[in-house]
DNA sequence: TCTAACCTGATC
DNA sequence: GATCAGGTTAGA
């Protein structure tokens, strides 16, 4: 569910309420979501200031005194919040952390796919995952995204979720994404045309961009760490609207399963029309170049 | 490159 | 009771 747009909104409201408090305690109510790498001690805890908050692709990074970093990320169903310690605990709360100025931070993950894990700054940056992320969105420009895109077989719609290829985008953004550059999401994204990318980039961006003023998008368990669901839902063109009409066209709009994943796309919008043809001595038998 | 697996809960 | 869900990844 989190993906780019909600996490930065997680970020840009964490940032203001943690940077110069001091966690006082880390505490884990379930084994295993709390995580220490690098060799750091987190039991017992020592109190430390939150120095930076900051997010890359869907991962939360804070960054803490002693050059140690934390990283959050919540998958499916995960959340942070900042409450009063007198609110109860929703079911699911994972880990803690009490706020010196007497709130606390919760984890909660009804499906436990996410994970909390404190290591040092070093340890954190050389994490596999943290290391594969492609660039962010908002860093990519049409002649980056091409190069990229060429280097890759398979549905652009699949090769847009790799976390390796853009940082950030999941199954929401991506659909909406498509959609908005009128591209179908079954295309071959080694085949699409320049323009076509230019199209790419900008509706990337703007989709972005207006999921993440809009507080991003709320299916079911997301909201921002005050409690407040994201209203981009609400300008979701096809995620969610399967059989509604197309905003731009009126057609219906279809549901399909692609690598696993619900796709929604317009299909009058979103055309499936024939690619330029490879060319035959583009083919390599394996491996080559072009 | 695709599927199954990791989990719980909501919905069909 | 079966199916589906916003993510990632190990394994085929």
């Amino acid at each position: 569910m989190p993906e780019l747009p909600e996490v930065e909104n997680v970020a840009r409201e964490l940032r203001p309420a943690l940077c110069g408090r001091r966690l006082l305690a880390l505490d884990c109510h379930f084994p295993g979501v709390l995580i220490a790498g690098g060799g750091v001690e987190i039991d017992p805890w020592r109190p430390r200031r939150v120095v930076a908050v900051h997010r890359r692709g869907k991962l939360l990074l804070l960054d803490l005194e002693g050059d140690l970093g934390m990283s959050v990320h919540l998958r499916m169903t995960g959340r942070l919040s900042l409450e009063d310690p007198s609110t109860p605990r929703r079911p699911h709360t994972h880990v803690t952390a009490a706020v010196d100025d007497g709130r606390e931070l919760r984890f909660v993950d009804p499906r436990r796919f996410g994970r909390v894990e404190v290591a040092t700054r070093q340890h954190r940056a050389g994490t596999p995952f943290l290391r594969s992320l492609g660039p962010e969105p908002q860093d990519l420009d049409a002649d980056a995204l091409a190069a990229r895109l060429a280097a890759r077989r398979g549905p652009v719609k699949s090769v847009l979720l790799d976390q390796r290829l853009v940082a950030g985008l999941g199954n929401i953004y991506v659909d909406e994404i498509l959609h908005r550059a009128g591209l179908h999401p079954r295309l071959e994204a080694d085949r699409l045309l320049a323009p076509e990318i230019v199209g790419l980039v900008e509706a990337m961006r703007a989709v972005l961009d207006e999921a993440i003023e809009s507080g991003g998008s709320t299916i079911r368990d997301y909201r921002s760490p005050d409690g407040r669901a994201g209203e981009f839902t609400a300008r979701h063109r096809v995620f969610g609207r399967a059989g509604e009409p197309c905003l731009v066209c009126g057609t219906p709009v279809r549901k399909v399963r692609l690598s696993g994943r619900g796709t929604h796309f317009c299909p009058q919008c979103q055309p499936r029309r024939r690619r330029r043809p490879r060319r035959r001595t583009a083919r390599r038998p394996r491996g080559g170049t072009p």
